[in-house]
DNA sequence: CGCATTTGACCCGCGC
DNA sequence: GCGCGGGTCAAATGCG
């Protein structure tokens, strides 16, 4: 595969970091760099600690890029091993992944060795769906909500709008499952399931399925004007693609109150979130490349392999 | 009154 | 073929 490109993209990410988001960084931008076009004299002064700042970023930049170099050399490692593991053993592969023969009959097969050995596996069980509902066979991703142990609710704020259509009582879970459909544009495919872990019930496990077709809408309530309501809400969905790489759990216990930072919208607290900010869309831009994650994910298996 | 949620009924795939 | 279990539908209900 070719590491270049999405190294790349993690060049572009440290030392312009607003051209991430092309959208939604506009208003820091204006701020910040008008800022200083005013103010000539303050420039001059800050001017040296900015080009600290650039040295320290550029270092930065470096090391992760050495560290998505290193990563990028494990996938490939591990990818030829898969392969020849897959050689040596094509008809075990098959018969453990899956009995749904309905999704094993689907063209997926080539994407699997792109992805990586992720996409089928434990995602499946998660997608016990009807056939002619393939559309949505592409995206399934798992994201672990830590919550208050005694909220109650089914409800994950992820930033999308959703509407419960319908509830259940699984067997291997005493908690019941919600199901939602993503209600924000009428065409949107996305569902989702939320279920409280059997482990651990203030754990909110919420299993997405298809891919948005539409903008996030507190990245549109960004653009707009507000730039706070993106960084909860942008998180799981984007961080968790690809789903039975390692799940990521957010812990919400303390967001609650960023929630309603968000809804109060505190001007005090957005010098201080706009690294955050920044963070979350870097985060976010890595983990929209499909090639980012697989290497991701193919790294870390690397690395678990490498270390048993 | 319109919209979202609830909840029982129904559908469908799978295992026996 | 039948029963089970997960997923979805849609009428009833609640709420602003």
């Amino acid at each position: 595969m070719d590491c270049s490109s999405w190294i790349n993209t993690s060049l572009d990410l440290n030392i312009n970091p607003y051209r991430v988001h092309e959208e939604f960084p506009k208003k820091v931008e204006n701020n910040f760099f008008s800022l200083g076009m005013r103010k000539s004299s303050v420039k001059e002064e800050s001017s040296g600690a900015l080009v600290e700042e650039l040295k320290r970023v550029s270092a930065e930049n470096k090391k992760l890029t050495e560290m998505l170099t290193e990563m990028c050399e494990n996938y490939n490692t591990l990818r030829s091993n898969l392969m020849e593991y897959m050689r040596k053993n094509p008809e075990k592969e098959l018969s453990s992944s899956k009995k749904r023969k309905s999704e094993g009959s689907n063209n997926n097969s080539n994407q699997m060795g792109v992805n990586g050995n992720s996409e089928s596996s434990s995602t499946d069980e998660e997608s016990c769906k009807k056939p002619r509902e393939d559309t949505i066979k592409a995206k399934i991703s798992r994201v672990h909500f830590r919550t208050e142990a005694s909220d109650t609710s089914l409800i994950v704020k992820d930033g999308y709008q959703w509407r419960k259509y319908g509830q259940k009582v699984t067997r291997d879970n005493p908690s019941p499952r919600a199901y939602f459909k993503c209600s924000f544009a009428p065409s949107c495919p996305v569902k989702k399931k939320v279920q409280r872990s059997v482990d651990d019930q203030s754990v909110l496990v919420a299993t997405y399925e298809g891919e948005h077709n539409h903008p996030h809408p507190s990245q549109m309530e960004a653009t707009s004007g507000s730039n706070h309501g993106m960084t909860i809400g942008s998180v799981p969905c984007s961080a968790s693609l690809n789903t039975s790489a390692p799940t990521v759990t957010l812990d919400w216990t303390k967001s609650k109150s960023s929630n309603d930072v968000v809804k109060k919208k505190d001007p005090k607290i957005e010098s201080p979130e706009v690294p955050q900010i920044l963070v979350e869309q870097m985060a976010t831009s890595l983990t929209k490349d499909p090639n980012f994650r697989a290497a991701l994910v193919a790294a870390i298996s690397g690395r678990m392999l490498h270390n048993n």
